[in-house]
DNA sequence: GTTAGCATGTAAGGAGTTACATGATTTT
DNA sequence: AAAATCATGTAACTCCTTACATGCTAAC
């Protein structure tokens, strides 16, 4: 795995847990993470082995109950989390590392932000925030350009687009108050702001 | 190229405008398209030559000004629409083909929209709209599931994804309500309602 | 007993990116 | 003259999907 494949490092977030089989960690991905990618057997599959060859977690042949010896019930590979790969899962959720704000995985970053420290948190999500106020301005002119060109289709795509960012960073500036006020030491404060 | 290449398929709405080069259709794909993917030449030349094989366009080694015979200007190939590349598009644009619905394809196929009837128009539209209730549906599930593991996070990771497409869905059925009137003959419609 | 869902994997291939390699034109 | 940007391309590689191949277990 080398550097920080994300789909691993979603992965150490699941097994941290508690140790699960293949089929189990895909629909985990599948539903744990936002409206996120319901990889492939194709892709996980590989992923796991290369991780074993990193030692980054082990897989048991489960044997669990030790009555029943008949009907073998040997599939169900049960993968479990080494040390090496928790300190790895903790290396990465110190340090908003190499650029954890791409659309992928920041989802990834911030389904485990329980797990994560108030400053690392905060400098996720402002990263992720200057990000998308760069592309803000992009389609912006984007937007300039396609409205002189008539077509009001295109133009409507543009405005949509523009429209669908804007409400992210606003997304992004109501967490981040939550964030600030939090490690101000304020009590009343948890994740999801917004209604009274 | 075969199929239906989106990649393809967006190229030749933009060359049937006018012809031209390389480096300026990957400009226009990037402005174009919404807040589309600024795809790398190394993607965007074998295309070009893919659809110069398959006889969709043509290469002019432009010889646009006859004067100047120095300075060789021998760079800028002209990419040109053919006959059958017209025809293709035509094909295309005329019916919703292999599901016109996907993220990537749909935001190729609005772009076009002007140059697409109004019941392929409602078609995609309508096609979109299924696609992503759909999806609704399944976020919820996972919303439901998420909030009984308490983690606020996660939680807020899945709400703000369902808000997203709720509001993709309520897009949706303005563009929808707008097409319909267009066809029941109303002569005061156009992409772009809201504001009265 | 047979369908549906659980469970694990591999091989081939699609679609794209990065890094490289090259050169012309325009601006400073 | 140097730097920026325009312009074209190739080769290697990454990441993921599809299709295939296999077998167990539970429900109807």
């Amino acid at each position: 795995m080398a550097k920080t494949d994300v789909l691993a490092l979603a992965i150490l977030g699941i097994l941290v847990e508690n140790p699960l089989h293949g089929y189990e960690i895909r629909k985990r991905l599948g539903s744990e993470l936002g409206p996120f990618r319901a990889l492939s057997y194709g892709s996980l599959y590989p992923c796991l082995r290369r991780m074993v060859d990193a030692e980054l977690i082990v897989a048991d042949t489960a044997e669990a109950e030790p009555a029943r010896p008949t009907t073998s019930k040997r599939s169900r590979i049960s993968y479990r989390i080494t040390d090496a790969g928790q300190k790895r899962l903790e290396e990465e959720l110190a340090s908003s590392g190499t650029s954890s704000w791409d659309d992928d995985t920041f989802d990834v970053r911030f389904s485990m932000f329980d797990r994560t420290d108030s400053a690392t948190r905060l400098r996720i999500l402002e990263g992720r925030r200057s990000r998308l106020t760069e592309r803000l301005e992009e389609i912006a002119e984007g937007l300039q350009r396609v409205r002189k060109r008539h077509d009001a289709y295109t133009a409507e795509l543009h405005r949509h687009g523009l429209e669908r960012v804007e409400r992210e960073v606003a997304w992004l500036d109501r967490l981040i108050e939550n964030e600030r006020s939090a490690s101000r030491g304020d009590t009343n404060s948890s994740a999801s702001a917004g209604q009274p």
